[in-house]
DNA sequence: TGTACATCAGTGAACGCGCGTTCACTGATGTAC
DNA sequence: TGTACATCAGTGAACGCGCGTTCACTGATGTAC
């Protein structure tokens, strides 16, 4: 069904976008084709090059929403006042074995933090990376204890690189006791009274 | 030059192995082919074959070698008898620029975790990645002060995955001011009396 | 509102390329006498 | 030790395949009157 109406044709683009947006959660930045993601969008890959300019724009947009939609996802889970309670409002999901298991709707510095250390230095995926990695690290530095912002941010730098790195070790061990283990290890030591570092 | 003597092929192989083992640290489980390996060692594709049975069977090796080369060396980091002093022994070098530079010789774990995540459950890459990973989390257990066997293990656990998810961002970051700054947030953390966690 | 025509979103074949892998070939190595 | 021959490590062309990208085509959409 050639030419569809051009109302039509914007939501497809929106379709592609947020099919690729999971998809490379999921698999890495290389680890799905053109005709992966279309297919994934009810389409064919011919009409791709109509809507993107080539498929690492592609890349740079999903990498982008994918950033937004987690900010997004952060805000709402900050709404409180104790700033305790919202680091754990924060933590305990993205240490979680949905979290784990779901990578396609889940941090994209996880993502794509193993990808991006291959990537060309003038790679155009790096602009989207560390502007949503600089907003996720100011959030997350908001929400500590102390008024030496120094502080606050040393303790951001280091319990976000926790997260991230017991994340990616879950994952990456998913299917053995281990796993669990590094969700659980990482989880009590961030949320575990009396406050940590 | 066809045909050279036995030993020569046999140094030819280990001289494959080791470019392998470099180079899959530097450019990922997905991000070199067999030319490239075989052009690393100062040889054409074609005899490939005869050494390995397969490209995986290669990276499985070359995993395989990197976790053991790695645990070498912090063994022979550990040698004193203070604990807190081997810890450090370990730590500093694991956080700092040169092993952020040189991926091609540092920790596999981060090399791998990225890719690991996306390999299939029955992949043959999992095994040596669990070994290895298994062996280099109880050496750092053994580095903790406690008696409690189980609040040591959960440190380690704890300290390894900050390790792994700071150095991780520290090179996907790399270029970038941030980059230094995890570096030295999580060494600080780490490292500075009194005794972490 | 209805008609005629231009536009253009999506299709699927095709492109060049690099990949993992295979194979006929070469000629030095290794061996049997 | 020397000779004749079999072996086989490495070479480079070739294979099928999937990739990113291009393009002629189709026919419904959008527009001009």
């Amino acid at each position: 069904m050639p030419r569809v109406s051009r109302k039509q044709a914007d939501l497809n683009r929106e379709i592609i976008v947020e099919a690729a947006t999971r998809l490379f959660r999921e698999r890495g930045l290389h680890g799905i084709s053109v005709v992966d993601v279309m297919a994934a969008a009810g389409l064919t890959h011919g009409g791709f090059y109509g809507h993107f300019e080539s498929r690492e724009a592609l890349a740079r947009e999903a990498s982008e929403r994918a950033f937004k939609e987690v900010g997004a996802k952060w805000r709402e889970r900050i709404t409180g006042e104790d700033k305790a309670q919202a680091r754990r409002a924060l933590i305990e999901p993205y240490l979680s074995i949905e979290s784990r298991d779901n990578p396609g709707e889940s941090c994209p510095v996880v993502a794509f933090a193993g990808d991006m250390c291959h990537e060309p230095t003038d790679s155009s995926l790096r602009e989207p990376f560390m502007a949503g990695l600089n907003r996720l690290l100011e959030a997350f530095g908001n929400l500590m204890d102390s008024d030496d912002a120094a502080q606050n941010r040393q303790q951001a730098l280091v319990q976000y690189s926790l997260m991230v790195g017991a994340l990616t070790l879950a994952r990456a061990t998913r299917g053995d006791a281990l796993s669990e283990e590094i969700l659980e290890a990482a989880q009590t030591f961030l949320t575990e009274p009396p406050a940590p570092v």
